[in-house]
DNA sequence: TTGAAAGCGGTACCAG
DNA sequence: CTGGTACCGCTTTCAA
């Protein structure tokens, strides 16, 4: 029942437990020998225990994935390439999915830890005064993706200036009842940063009146908040903070009777694909997701390896639907 | 620079190895020796490394998952509901994300099982004879979830109910031109299962020609194999595998001047929530994928605690939308 | 209550 | 080439 051990392969082939083990990883081992191990190890399915590895070997070629949800667009087209890209050098990624719950994202660094992965990697929503103790005291490689944090290597997307592309062009096509739909602002990159960068576009080009509606990433909870502001609003214009959220307004604006782009312009950030059942097809940002989580997959090997790492930033492609007209 | 040990912290608070680690596992210390081992470990962060720990102790509190991918909304619905029903005893689900590639969930079963987990989760979409060669000599716990397979405990849907239920419907609307966008019969809940269901469904109420085209699941070449299909083609109903296929077809049919439901009837299987911005909103069957997962989670920590256990089937809701009508 | 000692299943050094 | 032996870091008797 209890699973065969090297002990007892070593034992059944008639040699010694370190040939065993030199035949598992490539050592001198005679042909005759090698063979005879082989038969063994193949007539018992015999397979050498990982832990047991990890615990004496320097590496356990594992790398730890935290992620705040595995059910948004986003964090699945990062997960899935940074995936690709670990497997390509051997490494194993083990995905921790907390649930947008910050206190599991700090046990899981902390777990992580414990299980002698190699590095990790933190997809962040926010960055609290916890995690950086935890991930200072880490003595790990960590990588963090989407928000700033100093004294760790981060890879975070260019929201300043993709806001304030969308910015310019709403302004430019001079809209002048202008509603932006945005996260919390503890969300630093999405909440902060892009917003800024989306006013700052549009003040450049004279506009400085904007409603601000605040929202979680959820469909559910946006449409909500769409709906309760349209009932005493009439906006030209809804510029929503992720795509997700350009689909919620979508939904609310179409059911309100507005017309899109005629009566009301609309536009939203990430480039997901499922946007493209829109008509009209919305403009938004295209963040190259799958690349970010490439370099990340690099950059955290880099660090192992003990080379000097430095934080990136990804770049976008300004995507122009039909869901925006000068008015 | 290299980690603390039980060793280190139990010499520094002046007590023996197994003192520290009684501590940590709840046995008898003096309250004082409790605090001294306490303030050490404060001190330098110690926390037990738990490769060390799984080697040793019977319980490793890992369950291995496994899953084709990571970006659909069926997925990220049964992991999140997986996830948190696990960590409601004490486990931690480690995900290896095979991204549809065959070859990585075996050597994922065979790596799981070498790592010590204490049981194992495929979220499957099709079974091979190497699936059952292997998960049989796995001496582990394993559920499969999704697809059927003798000898071992699975969760699936009730595809062939929900199939005929759907069949039903568009065939009592008097459909004449019915088109079924399916995929490969490898996938046997859906390729084949659910599919019949549907036949059966139309059969019984006097549609027997039915156009079958084949896709996979994704958004892009389902639209692709649509809009050809369009070409030389008038149909006046498409019942789609999925709801990601329904979006794909509603696109398309959208595109090719078709209006929905006057011109063409339209229903998924999934009960997506994004689809909830098509208007007219969507016909199709809700599955409980949030009651699969916990379900999941459930059996499987009833097999680890030697309960038998017997298979499980998932039920469905009919979603009545509004992309269907009598002809 | 406590600590010495014997593992858990491998790896790696080293003498043969 | 091969096998003995000393660990890896923690758990678990068992005697004190």
């Amino acid at each position: 029942m209890t699973k065969i051990t090297m002990k007892e392969i070593a034992e059944f082939a008639g040699v010694g437990k370190s040939t065993v083990s030199r035949y598992f990883n490539g050592g001198y081992v005679k042909e005759e020998t090698r063979l005879r191990i082989e038969a063994i190890c193949r007539e018992y399915h015999y397979q050498p225990n990982s832990v047991a590895k990890t615990l004496k070997a320097r590496h356990s070629y594992q790398i730890g994935v935290i992620t705040p949800s595995i059910d948004s667009r986003t964090s699945a087209r990062v997960l899935t390439a940074l995936d690709e890209q670990l497997r390509l050098s051997g490494y194993t990624p083990l995905l921790i999915n907390t649930n947008h719950n910050q206190i599991r994202e700090l046990t899981s660094l902390e777990s992580f830890s414990r299980m002698n992965v190699e590095g990790i990697i933190l997809l962040a929503t926010q960055i609290t005064p916890e995690h950086e103790r935890i991930i200072h005291k880490l003595r790990l490689p960590v990588i963090i993706l989407a928000q700033e944090m100093a004294g760790v290597v981060t890879i975070t997307l260019d929201d300043y200036t993709a806001g304030y592309d969308i910015g310019r062009k709403i302004g430019t096509a001079r809209h002048r009842a202008v509603c932006l739909l945005g996260v919390s602002e503890n969300d630093k990159a999405v909440g902060r940063t892009r917003k800024q960068g989306i006013l700052d576009g549009l003040k450049e080009t004279g506009i400085t009146q904007v409603d601000f509606l605040e929202t979680d990433f959820s469909f559910a909870a946006s449409r909500q908040v769409v709906r309760a502001y349209l009932k005493d609003h009439r906006p030209d214009c809804m510029i929503c903070a992720t795509d997700n959220l350009a689909m919620a307004a979508f939904k609310e604006l179409h059911t309100a009777g507005y017309r899109i782009p005629q009566d009301v312009s609309l536009t939203g950030f990430g480039g997901y694909d499922v946007c493209e059942v829109l008509t009209p097809s919305l403009t938004t940002i295209r963040f190259d997701y799958e690349r970010e989580g490439r370099t990340a997959a690099e950059l955290i090997l880099e660090m192992i390896a003990g080379n000097p790492v430095e934080s990136v930033k990804i770049g976008y492609t300004f995507i122009h639907g039909e869901s925006v007209i000068e008015r």
